[in-house]
DNA sequence: ATGAAAGCGCTAACAA
DNA sequence: TTGTTAGCGCTTTCAT
């Protein structure tokens, strides 16, 4: 009494009707071994006409693939991340991997459970998005050559595939745009990360290469969340001599800064301008639209496919790291200085 | 030559090392079966002690679980498919079981594909969410006895587990609110769904109830995006008698319906009022805040995750069917009329 | 209380 | 070209 209905085919019943041995059912299937053309069209007929599918956990527990790939991401409340998800998970259905979804919290204990499980049932890679707190586990990870790709992140001291955008880059463009516009003092609202410390870094060699000495005070570190994001904006907002426009290193902080502008009765972008980064769909729901900087989230899914499904088959262990550029995308948040 | 440098510890190693047999550690590693205390707390030490984890995909190959449950999501783009995953995910780990990602876009292809291929990884079930095009792959489900269970809609026409929030009484509250600000032409953007019809029927129940006579044209259909519901929004605001509110099916229809209204220099709420449904982040960030109905999400996905792992686990095959309340959460675009 | 051994469905080395 | 067979790592029945 198993509660199934069904009885699964399985390689033996394709062998018994077509009348060949599991063998020569396993190298159809697979498309290996010899076999003459008449066997193989045999067997396939049978397959097809029994709509059978081999079962993969047998044949992962004969060291081939499982097909999924473990994504971790830190928080899906922000919108960058479901955007991840979505183009990883369709790329991945392109190569034929399934996705496993495993939200981290930033929390160094999970990342390590869900690593640990995944790998109890034999994932076949694992991508990290955006962050990784664990930094030891990511460490024997990599020693024990388990496929793995940042995404959307570096760890350079590390020995580790990498397909991520030039958040430098990105940085630089958004306090450039910032610069053209006029505006001379520009506040950021930064996110204690890598991304976050390469777009700070980027905004500051704008300010340098347009010859605009730097200010203390008028970069602020703030958690992930609109809240937080709101609340440091405040405080640069209520600075005596408050910047003219505003840096928020991703759209949720953007989108806090819009908030904190409005409750102050500062008009965006007539008293001040507010640039986003990652061109989420919340970009064109907050008023005014937010100007951002987008990031080519279809091609880096792509990309981290492919780099992980070389590693996965063994074809390239070279490292690699796949650098990106984003793109400035103009909306009503920014405009000219005073 | 593997590339793997570590063996991965089997039960064989863990049964040599204790000086047990297969068998014994097996039923340690289970918790069944008679064993001496001795006997248990000494292989209990090794498992420990080399850090040993089962394989999860050997003992799934034997009639076990896989623990991973398949998720069905529409499309990710619309904030609240974010929110479900969410929950689902924190409450599948809970429950120690992994979420696969499946992202159908609402093609009954796609449905089918995905449905095959994780029955081929022997997911032990499938949560589908919100909507389904593919009702005869449903029903074969149902006939195979798959765990499946639907996840914020209904079919009440098939013998189906469902997980749901009463959407008729959501649609019956968002209007009702509307009428209490003394709202008497209240315009609907409605989705082709299951849960839009039932929310549509609560909007005129509501009505009837308030002695609102039905008016033809004011509830008007568009498909699930932004621009889509800003559409069919623009189309009641350019009627002759436009509506002094409306009710957007879930929230991404009701910040088009915002964008509509800002378009056109609608004031909201004081010349319109606008309600979403859903409670997403989505409510916070668009301006006026949003009206919305709430769904206790993590309580749905606690109870999705029971109800299915109650049917993997054979400990209850009845069919069950819950229904939890949605509550009114009352915020800046909603207010008296005239 | 413990162990020997069969077998889940598949792959691949080796034989024929 | 095709088949035989030994496992992959585990669970479970049946002996002991």
């Amino acid at each position: 009494m198993t509660g199934k209905v069904t009885m699964k085919t399985t390689i033996y019943d394709i062998a018994r009707i077509a009348g060949v041995s599991t063998a020569t059912v396993s190298k159809v299937i697979n498309n290996n071994g010899r076999i003459s053309d008449k066997t193989r069209k045999k067997v396939q007929k049978i397959i097809d006409e029994l709509q059978y599918h081999p079962n993969v956990l047998a044949s992962a527990m004969k060291g081939k693939f499982t097909y999924q790939i473990a994504l971790l991401i830190p928080d899906i409340d922000n919108p960058v991340y479901a955007q991840y998800l979505k183009h990883i998970e369709e790329c991945g259905q392109d190569a034929g991997f399934s996705i496993v979804m495993c939200s981290t919290d930033n929390d160094a204990g999970k990342e390590a459970r869900h690593i640990a499980l995944m790998r109890q049932k034999r994932a076949d890679g694992f991508i990290i998005a955006s962050k990784f707190q664990n930094e030891p586990l990511l460490q024997a990870l990599i020693d024990e050559k388990v496929p793995v790709v940042l995404f959307a992140f570096e760890k350079p001291q590390l020995s580790v595939d990498c397909v991520t955008v030039d958040d430098f880059m990105g940085g630089f463009a958004a306090a450039e745009h910032l610069i053209s516009l006029g505006h001379r003092r520009i506040g950021v609202i930064a996110e204690h990360s890598y991304s976050g410390a390469e777009r700070v870094r980027g905004y500051f060699a704008a300010l340098q290469s347009a010859g605009i000495g730097e200010e203390d005070g008028l970069v602020i570190y703030a958690g992930s969340g609109l809240d937080e994001g709101e609340k440091a904006c405040g405080r640069l907002l209520d600075l005596d001599n408050r910047p003219s426009a505003i840096f928020g290193c991703n759209d949720v902080m953007a989108a806090g800064a819009l908030r904190a502008a409005r409750n102050r009765g500062i008009a965006v972008p007539g008293e001040l301008s507010v640039i986003g980064f990652d061109d989420t769909p919340w970009c064109r729901i907050v008023h005014p639209e937010l100007s951002s900087i987008a990031m080519p989230v279809h091609e880096l899914g792509k990309k981290a496919m492919e780099v992980i499904v070389n590693h996965i088959e063994q074809k390239d262990t070279s490292r690699q790291s796949i650098r990106m550029f984003p793109k400035l995308v103009v909306r009503g948040s920014t405009g000219p200085y005073g």
